[in-house]
DNA sequence: CTATTAATTAGACGAAGTCTATTTACGTAT
DNA sequence: ATACGTAAATAGACTTCGTCTAATTAATAG
């Protein structure tokens, strides 16, 4: 998690990722992690499916199943800011989140730009997966 | 925004709430208000439809026009931790949440439970509209 | 090569939310 | 009160994002 990725851009790079990550490297898997970590961004998932297919075709179920899967294996980082889709954030580094309510963008803040100096105390039994800051903003 | 507004549970409280916040209270908002505002809570708008139903009949539009306007006015706050749904805090008082995203519960968490530190810098012209911190959790 | 399991696929389906065109209610002036 | 103009509500079609199912194809182990 706080492993600093390179932004693989050979097919061989990407493949080696995912079997970091214990993804079996598939065709269709290599052609999305190609996509995606092409540079750090944030892309929707129908994103993902229309970029995928200016080549040649994945479906669609296989892209939200790839994206799933490489969010579960903490290859990409699924961010909820719009209520109208999912955004899967291919920056593996620790950050928070700038969202412009008016235009839809999304913008990193590097982790160094956001303190957190209190948590509260959580009952044992519950583990934490993230910690999510999202400032909200707009343009006047 | 700061302001600790009671848990209103007549109909004269209800309206006067909305007038307060510009809202012309018509027999659809004061029920859609009343519902939500019984006491401090998260809802989805097919939550609300659904409690508002169980009497007479508000229409699906309306419930989302009207918690559409109540989020606009700061009645209530648009909660976004769900990728499938958006939940409305009726608890006016600044806070944050912990999100169990093995069963979809979302809990408040008093602001003074969280502290932040340290924002970024924002060009001059933005404006923050809030400051989301999402604890996502899961039991064991 | 064969069996077993994993992955992909097309397309039907579902849920949440939006839009449109019409109707109803409301406020104001007469 | 009545009439007029605007705001709000309505039914239901529609859109979008995402999931599910059942069948096919690919990968892997023996």
């Amino acid at each position: 998690m706080d492993e600093k990725a390179e932004f693989p851009k050979s097919r061989a790079e990407v493949v080696s990722l995912l079997k970091e990550y214990d993804i079996t490297p598939t065709h269709q898997r290599i052609k999305i992690g190609h996509v995606i970590f092409s540079q750090p961004q944030h892309m929707s998932a129908e994103q993902v499916l229309a970029a995928v297919n200016q080549s040649d075709e994945v479906s669609k179920a296989t892209v939200y199943n790839t994206l799933g899967l490489f969010a579960k294996q903490g290859l990409v980082r699924e961010v909820i800011v719009d209520p109208s889709k999912v955004f899967y954030d291919s920056n593996l580094s620790k950050h928070h989140h700038l969202y412009y309510s008016d235009t839809g963008e999304l913008e990193d803040i590097a982790s160094e730009h956001v303190k957190i100096s209190k948590l509260p105390e959580l009952p044992s039994d519950i583990q934490i997966e993230d910690v999510d800051v999202i400032i909200r903003v707009h343009r006047n």
